[in-house]
DNA sequence: AACCGGACCAACCGCAGAAAA
DNA sequence: CTTTTCTGCGGTTGGTCCGGT
């Protein structure tokens, strides 16, 4: 099957947009919505095709969109997210009020890879490089080092991940998640926020993980609910006596036991990862 | 002043998945 | 269930700017 091109390009704008166009683009959309981006540019008298319509305004003219360049934190957190999200750029920016994927990306490419290689750490894999010719695997430095563990624990969760997901969808629920969806909610948590605050995080042994601790369940776009007793897939993450507690046996009996290692498994390197305090090369 | 190369970034392209017919 | 259409995403390109020679 062929497909047909997106819309027909003779007669149609490309390139650079207009003051003109932009202004058409604003009014239209403040007045009528984006409805079908296809239709759009017909509608509002544009000669662009609707995809080119929606890059703009997703891009660039979106009220909501935060110009000017990124701060030092917004470039710790990409750092980190990359290391756990890869190259999904949509996600990581959705991670940053403001900041688009392109943006993102583009940042990416021009500067957070350069500025990671320079430090000894693959951009792609967050795993140190190694000298050459050596026969010992030298690790360049502890931060590199502490990259390299993190991201092998995530790749390792993913394949565990994949090798259950047959079994695992048999319990299909909205509550199924991925490693990697699983650690973005944890990450949009106050537990998650905690920890970028540099709370202490304290490691229990499972018998000692007591009933009365708060036991947190993170939901979509961090809300914070108490553990429902049915919910797979979820660790014992606990904010007790302002310390950010982590219960690694303390799991859901009813839950795959390996998908529970698995999250364990993220959990643990999520404390490992030192959040902000560990990303101070970036400062130098 | 002219040229060159690198950095930056807006925009394009093609693919994949979701939704609709 | 299959086909078609639409949307969103990630990779890539090409134009512009800027500093160095």
């Amino acid at each position: 099957m062929v497909r047909a091109p997106c819309c027909e390009k003779t007669g149609l704008n490309r390139g650079p947009w207009s003051q003109e166009e932009d202004d058409i683009l604003v009014d239209y959309i403040k007045k009528n919505g984006h409805g079908s981006w296809r239709s759009l540019p017909k509608h509002a008298g544009l000669l662009r095709c609707g995809k080119s319509c929606r890059l703009r305004w997703t891009n660039y003219l979106r009220p909501d969109i935060k110009r000017g360049p990124f701060t030092t934190e917004e470039e710790k957190l990409v750092i980190q997210l990359h290391a756990i999200l890869g190259n999904r750029w949509a996600a990581i920016a959705a991670q940053l009020p403001g900041r688009t994927d392109n943006e993102i990306k583009n940042l990416w490419n021009t500067h957070l890879k350069k500025q990671l290689m320079s430090m000894g750490v693959n951009p792609q894999t967050h795993e140190p490089f190694y000298l050459e010719g050596s026969s010992r695997r030298l690790p360049v430095s502890s931060t590199t080092r502490h990259m390299a563990q993190w991201e092998s624990a995530r790749l390792e969760a993913e394949a565990r991940l994949s090798m259950e997901s047959l079994s695992f969808s048999l319990l299909t629920s909205p509550n199924n998640v991925t490693n990697t969806d699983y650690f973005l909610r944890v990450w949009n948590s106050e537990v998650g926020e905690s920890f970028r605050k540099g709370k202490p995080v304290c490691f229990s042994p499972a018998s000692q993980a007591t009933a009365s601790s708060t036991t947190t369940t993170v939901t979509d776009m961090g809300t914070k609910l108490d553990h429902e007793p049915d919910t797979p897939g979820l660790s014992c993450v606990t904010m007790k006596d302002d310390c950010i507690t982590f219960n690694p046996g303390a799991t859901n009996p009813s839950s795959p036991s390996e998908i529970e290692d698995s999250t364990d498994n993220v959990m643990q390197l999520f404390f490992d990862f030192n959040g902000p305090n560990d990303m101070s090369f970036l400062e130098a």
